[in-house]
DNA sequence: CGGACTGGGTTGGTTTTTCCAACTAACTTG
DNA sequence: CAAGTTAGTTGGAAAAACCAACCCAGTCCG
């Protein structure tokens, strides 16, 4: 049994589908994208990603469940909600930045599309290395750990 | 009208959504995921995704048609085909190390699940910075820039 | 004061996607 | 020649998403 194998059948359990399972359904990085962009109220999310309103408000409900968003309440009367990124949501940021990237280099078509930039100004040309070894990642960089769960500091080798 | 605003009420068009067209549909990142492991055949891909045949088979069209993988014969008679990552494909590679990094930071539940590293072995953390001016990305360095189509160039500024 | 507007939803009914198990087709292997 | 492998396709059921309309609590305008 190679390490790419699964137990015989049992699609493979890793991280990268345990996090689409809350950032991978539809609309949820969209609404993401709003809120980076300072954009926090229920009414302007909505518009601007083309959500609709009930699929939108059960995204909420389930990015708050984890902690990635939350509810601030900005008046009282009538009770009014603003969404907020968490530092969880906050860190979902080189996500929405590789994606930004990778589609501006391959997804260029005729229809005019808001590009992204990095706040000094440039064009976005993120790079993205390993804080061990200071290598780019790449192609082939990425493999197979072992599991991990609740407690666990991951161990250094082995 | 403020650069977040968008026409009055159409939804924002950028490249994150875009990508999320293409990337974004169910499995097609755990399919890609499995392809930047080294398993390339649709039965194995199936089961390490947990993908129904049918909607793979759709997932794979949809990714060869834009490019992101492309199926390479090894048999001819009969003939069959392996899904092989271009170019394109290969750099979606930074978007499932930012999920991953995310997820094992975030997600940690009771359930193991597969880890990742780097190819140096060292767990994976992965740091993203802006190839211009060398700083890191963090939440807020995502800015909008200006509408881009087919042939652009994106200008230094204005 | 009454009518329109705002913000954040909820509701019901329709369409789209997805799921699932079974089936096919074209070989190869025992 | 029967069984297995590989890459699908098919049909029907279930789940998810879409959409327009509605609701409610308040504010704003005249």
């Amino acid at each position: 049994m190679t390490p790419t194998d699964t137990a015989r059948d049992a699609p493979r359990a890793c991280f990268i589908a345990a996090g689409l399972e809350v950032l991978g359904e539809r609309w949820a990085l969209l609404a993401l994208r709003e809120m980076s962009l300072g954009v926090h109220r229920f009414d302007q999310i909505a518009r601007n990603t083309g959500a609709s309103r009930d699929i939108l408000t059960s995204r909420l409900r389930t990015l708050e469940d984890h902690g990635v968003i939350e509810r601030v309440q900005y008046s009282e009367r009538p009770p009014r909600y603003e969404y907020h990124l968490t530092t969880s949501g906050a860190e979902v940021a080189p996500i929405l930045i590789s994606l930004a990237a990778w589609s501006s280099t391959w997804m260029r078509d005729e229809t005019p599309r808001a590009s992204y930039r990095h706040s000094c100004g440039a064009e976005l040309k993120p790079v993205m290395t390993c804080a061990e070894c200071g290598e780019e990642f790449r192609l082939g960089s990425l493999m197979l750990g072992p599991l991990v769960s609740k407690g666990d500091a991951i161990p250094a080798d082995q």
